[in-house]
DNA sequence: CTTGATGTGCAACCAAACATTGCAGGAGGA
DNA sequence: TCCTCCTGCAATGTTTGGTTGCACATCAAG
């Protein structure tokens, strides 16, 4: 067991939905089962070209992967890498959780000795 | 039901906890119970001062709150807080999932209709 | 009370990341 | 061909995470 408990976690892949703009792209991809630069600029409130960088981004943490279809380029989830980020953000929840409820018990102890 | 999914995130409170720095300094607060910003400086890989601009961002976000002792000045957890940060990364990754499960349901059910 | 060590706070500065505007180029439809 | 639409690149601005340097406050000796 490590005493620091996010260390266990890829800080690439945090940033990378770090960012809320990159989480509801990855919102929008999951809804609409794909998109392109333009298409997922149309419903947030960044021009397209932010758009295309964050793209770039989830594509090297290969969040995302784009395919050529005619002239546009269109991007889709990578469901096992998303899970990979689900799961992390599950484990750091989890940790924190257990941490809280340690002190909880310890605190309630403390106080038991002190009345008693 | 939203369409996007993290509408319903507060953005401020996620991005305290989505800089990897804060986390472990969460990490450390929690593990030793409190803690300065001279102490956590010296658990972590940066200056001082940077630590005391982190621990203000926590500060406003009600993450962590700051006590004077003596000529010391110890941040402590807000426990009922971290456990909505803990919350909110739970649903968004709960969403994901579920987006992800109901995707390999539609696509499972297109391929039988095609194949039927 | 003066000296020194330690803890904090403020200001200037630097680099990287998020976002913008502007423009050039490639692919499809009339 | 001409027009439209989608993409890509370059220059720029702004915010954020980080640093250094200095000033101020407090506690413990002497």
């Amino acid at each position: 067991m490590s005493t620091t408990v996010t260390a266990v976690i890829d800080d690439e892949l945090w940033s990378a939905i770090g960012d809320p703009t990159r989480r509801r792209m990855l919102d929008l991809l999951l809804a609409e089962g794909g998109g392109t630069a333009t298409s997922l600029s149309e419903h947030l409130p960044v021009t397209r070209q932010a758009i295309a960088k964050h793209l770039a981004v989830l594509d090297r943490v290969h969040l995302v992967h784009p395919s050529a279809e005619g002239r546009e380029k269109r991007y889709r989830v990578d469901d096992a890498q998303l899970g990979r980020a689900v799961a992390q953000l599950n484990s750091v929840g989890t940790a924190w959780d257990g941490r809280l409820q340690r002190i909880r018990k310890i605190a309630e102890a403390i106080q038991r000795s002190q009345n008693g």
